[in-house]
DNA sequence: ATCAATGCAAAGGTTTTGCAAAAAT
DNA sequence: ATTTTTGCAAAACCTTTGCATTGAT
């Protein structure tokens, strides 16, 4: 996201174009795909601006999502996050991408990927229902390359032990 | 979830099988579909027994979470609810049924729905990343049906008043 | 000059934890 | 008899809020 673009979507809204508000936007730009919790992007700011308070974050953060310039995202480990919210090149509508994320229960890692293929079920909800799906997010819980192989070491391991004993 | 099920169940685990435990699976049992907060639950559970605490609701969802017999959700309102897990006919491998809702945006109401339409995706996963998904959880935001209607009722007396003022 | 935004500290609300007493195996 | 579980209260935790001060327009 373009600085004088967040700073026009601020006026747009009669917010003011403060330094807090620029270094996060900053930060958020700085760290494109991670998923950055309200204590990370304070410990981040504050080795630029250490006079900066976490509420202040907290605020800058409602702010951004309201303007979607940032997506909510919650993994249920206790702590809110946030990312940089990429736009379609879509112009005519101004859809938002949609964010799925691959949780690894073993290691915690986050895959993020794009993809829609949730359009027949969005679809069927509207006929079905009149549901109208504006948003959506997916998660998917399962086991990463590296922790599926260590996994399987570790079985096999297991399985040498118990035959030793055997 | 039949008693005796979660009986053995908890026995499997060294667990013990208490009154309180027997109590909040009857509760759940007893809300399908619904998805209940912790307070939620705490006050049901009092009706039945006042002497029971919150503390152990808490440990006790816990409990059940980790025996898979209930799902945690999370609809980013504040609160972790909880809902009764519907496992699947699926005798062989015992595949847990995945937990899909619409949330309206406008009046909070929540849908439930199962559908699998998110092979094609995990199937892709595996292939491009090696990553195995295990669960899913799909949100989907958008309007309800009465609550469209309604905005498009608001909408044609808008335009009734700015016409009548033009 | 006006009104919004900040920083600090205190409060808020949900969930977890320590510990002695009670209950389950 | 042993070990887990409970209930209570206190603590922990992330997040929000009140208010005087600072900063943006």
């Amino acid at each position: 996201m373009d600085q004088s673009v967040f700073k026009q979507l601020l006026k747009e809204k009669n917010l003011k174009v403060t330094r807090q508000r620029m270094l996060v936007l900053e930060l958020m730009g700085d760290h494109p795909g991670e998923h950055l919790t309200a204590e990370d992007i304070y410990e981040l700011a504050r080795k630029k601006d250490p006079e900066i308070g976490l509420a202040t974050i907290y605020r800058t953060l409602q702010v951004l999502v309201e303007l979607q310039v940032i997506d909510k995202i919650n993994f249920d480990d206790g702590f809110v996050r946030y990312e940089l919210g990429q736009m379609t090149g879509d112009d005519s509508e101004e859809r938002r991408h949609h964010h799925h994320h691959a949780i690894c229960s073993r290691c915690g890692a986050v895959y993020s990927f794009e993809e829609d293929l949730l359009d027949n079920l969005e679809r069927s909800l509207l006929e079905r229902l009149g549901f109208l799906v504006v948003d959506h997010e997916v998660k998917l819980f399962g086991y990463c390359k590296s922790c599926r192989e260590k996994m399987k070491n570790e079985d096999l391991k297991l399985r040498r032990d118990l035959e030793v004993k055997v």
